[in-house]
RNA sequence: UGGGGAGUCGCCAAGUGGUAAGGCAACGGGUUUUGAUCCCGUCAUCCGUAGGUUCGAUCCCUACCUCCUCAGCCA
């Protein structure tokens, strides 16, 4: 980061792993970071990526990929495409091959066979109704299936010709044989095979029943020896499971759960199923929609790597709920731009001002530094001409008090060039200022004037030299701080209809054969970001706002 | 009203039986050709509430309150 790095925070992860380490338990750690490939990564998913690649860092352990993968009707390639590209553009590269769970989709099976064998699973052909009816209340306890009691050869039986595709989907599962009276839900056998004809993104149709997670996760974590099996806190009550799968299998290996709590955003939302309706419906462009809180729409708006690091490790990791509002988010980033973005002056909202006396067609160019405390970003020459562009915020015909801007009859200084005086003002039929006639004090540049003193500076830009430029301003996409707070309202309901505006603007001509993705200052308005698509260097200049400058001044 | 969790400054978040880290924000002041940055300073006699144990408790005990979470053949 720029100045002083976020220092690591102890947590209670972070504890266990040092007794771990400690008392020889382990010898090094190893994590995963899980996701199914049913959706693209959002902000949250960056908490856990930078938690367990972090970790593994950390403690030069290793973190491994894999994709969860056991529902095949959610799933695509280009989601799990979606997902490699955006934990390598975070800055993290998993250990080894990326895993799939389907990879142990036989060993799964086999498993399973043991679970039955060893009088621990039965298949069961209740319809998922019943199934809901026996399994009884948070209160009160469920009552055993009628298969319950269905013999280890019977079970055997069947669930081999569940698996060679005798059976409808949906006519029955296979579930574990537990307790349907624990008060842990989790615990009342639950199911751990369906029969399901999809086709798998990897598997294609060699399989027509599929191992559900809870069944999966445990197993494909002691497979690649993980050792600590880091999760968010709905997961609690099935650490239970997870634990009696391991401890009734021939496995060695027993990783351990810890759940942590989620991170909770202010002004967004974070459940893939709303950011894919949000997809769906056209609210937004796509799931890289610079509005969308998913790493890839993150990384459109400009937000970087580093800055979304610096977030995780801002918001920490606990158990309490939490919820973050998004300044904290833009503040990293913020904070991130501020030490490498380059400065550029641009003009968001233009208003002409002609010099009235400066020599016509005569072009004076001056030195600027890319950046104010770094001269090794370099220098440009930053040209000034009779007609200028000035932010049509930085003029007011009535100033409110603690103005510092121009005014008619005010001096303001003109950005790595003169100071400047407004002498008058033309307004249109309606009566809008459309030009403002100024002249400068040649004797300003690069010395301030004798006898008072110009606290204001505003960025310009010479109209003949400025390029055109499309930039588009983005607002938070909801108007309210907890859109899918309540139930009953649909959350779209509370889309910010502004959260998009696109303007003409002008910027300096050095941007011209600028790279998509390439971040900039614009000097007092804010970082801006060159688009990843629209962007076309030397043809169609295209910036999309990451964030604005912090702004004390606001009335 | 069953089970599992959580309650420390506006927002995050450490911490320990010995008298409350840090970050963000906020507020004051300084520098500044970005009202940005940067720099300096201020910011919990108090750790959900009420009791108890103790020389001493935010950390131990008891009760209570509040919030989150679980009844998919989703993950």
């Amino acid at each position: 980061m720029s100045s002083a790095p976020t220092p690591i925070v102890s947590n209670f992860i972070r504890t266990i792993i040092d007794a771990d380490l400690a008392s020889g338990k382990h010898g090094n750690i190893v994590t995963r970071f899980p996701p199914e490939p049913n959706g693209y990564l959002h902000v949250g998913h960056a908490k856990s990526i930078c938690l367990n690649f972090g970790l593994a860092q950390d403690y030069q352990g290793k973190c491994n990929l894999r994709f969860d993968d056991t529902n095949p009707e959610k799933e695509s390639q280009e989601y799990a495409q979606s997902i490699q590209n955006d934990v390598r553009w975070l800055g993290f590269e998993w250990n080894g091959e990326v895993r799939w769970a389907s990879d142990y989709f036989e060993q799964l099976y086999q498993f399973a066979v043991e679970l039955t064998e060893k009088g621990l699973a039965y298949v069961d052909d209740l319809t998922p109704e019943q199934m809901r009816e026996y399994r009884g209340t948070l209160t009160q306890a469920g009552k055993s299936s009628p298969s319950r009691e269905r013999s280890v050869a019977e079970n055997l039986d069947l669930f081999a010709r569940m698996r060679a595709g005798e059976f409808a989907d949906g006519s029955m599962v296979l579930r574990a044989k537990i307790d349907m009276a624990s008060p842990n839900m989790n615990m009342r056998d639950p199911v751990i095979y369906r029969i399901r004809r999809a086709h798998h993104i990897r598997t294609g149709d060699v399989w027509c029943i599929y191992p559900m997670y809870d069944y999966t996760h445990c197993i494909s974590d002691a497979l690649e020896g993980i050792t600590h099996s880091l999760c968010t806190l709905e997961f609690e009550d099935h650490r239970p499971l997870y634990d009696w799968v391991l401890d009734n299998l021939s496995i060695k290996c027993h990783p351990r759960q810890y759940e942590f709590s989620r991170l909770e955003l202010h002004y967004t939302i974070t459940s893939k199923r709303k950011l894919l309706q949000l997809v769906n419906d056209k609210h937004v462009s796509g799931w890289d929609d610079p509005r969308m809180p998913t790493i890839s729409g993150m990384r459109r708006r400009g937000y970087t790597p580093d800055g979304i690091r610096e977030f995780a490790k801002r918001v920490g990791i606990s158990k309490s709920n939490n919820t973050v509002d998004m300044s904290v988010l833009e503040g990293c980033v913020r904070e991130d731009l501020e030490a490498k973005a380059a400065r550029v002056m641009a003009v968001i909202k233009p208003l002409k001002v002609v010099v009235t006396n400066f020599i016509e067609g005569q072009t004076e160019s001056r030195v600027a530094g890319f950046h104010p405390q770094h001269p090794e970003f370099g220098e440009r020459l930053v040209p000034f001409a009779k007609e200028i562009w000035i932010e049509a915020d930085d003029f007011s015909v009535n100033p409110p008090e603690g103005w510092q801007r121009l005014t008619v009859g005010g001096e303001v200084r003109l950005r790595y060039s003169y100071v400047l005086r407004c002498d008058e003002l033309i307004k249109d039929a309606a009566g809008n200022v459309v030009e403002l006639r100024c002249s400068i004090d040649p004797d300003t540049l690069g010395k301030n004037p004798v006898g008072r003193k110009v606290k204001g500076v505003i960025h310009w830009l010479s109209v003949e030299h400025a390029l055109p430029a499309e930039i588009r301003l983005y607002d938070r996409l909801f108007t309210v701080p907890e859109p899918d707070a309540d139930k009953n309202v649909d959350f779209c309901t509370y889309l910010n209809p502004k959260s998009l505006a696109v303007v003409q603007g002008w910027v300096e001509a050095v941007v011209r054969e600028a790279a998509s993705e390439t971040r900039y200052q614009f000097e007092r308005l804010g970082y801006f970001c060159t688009d990843r698509y629209a962007h076309l260097p030397g043809k169609k200049i295209v910036f999309n706002l990451t964030a604005t400058l912090k702004d004390t001044w606001e009335k």
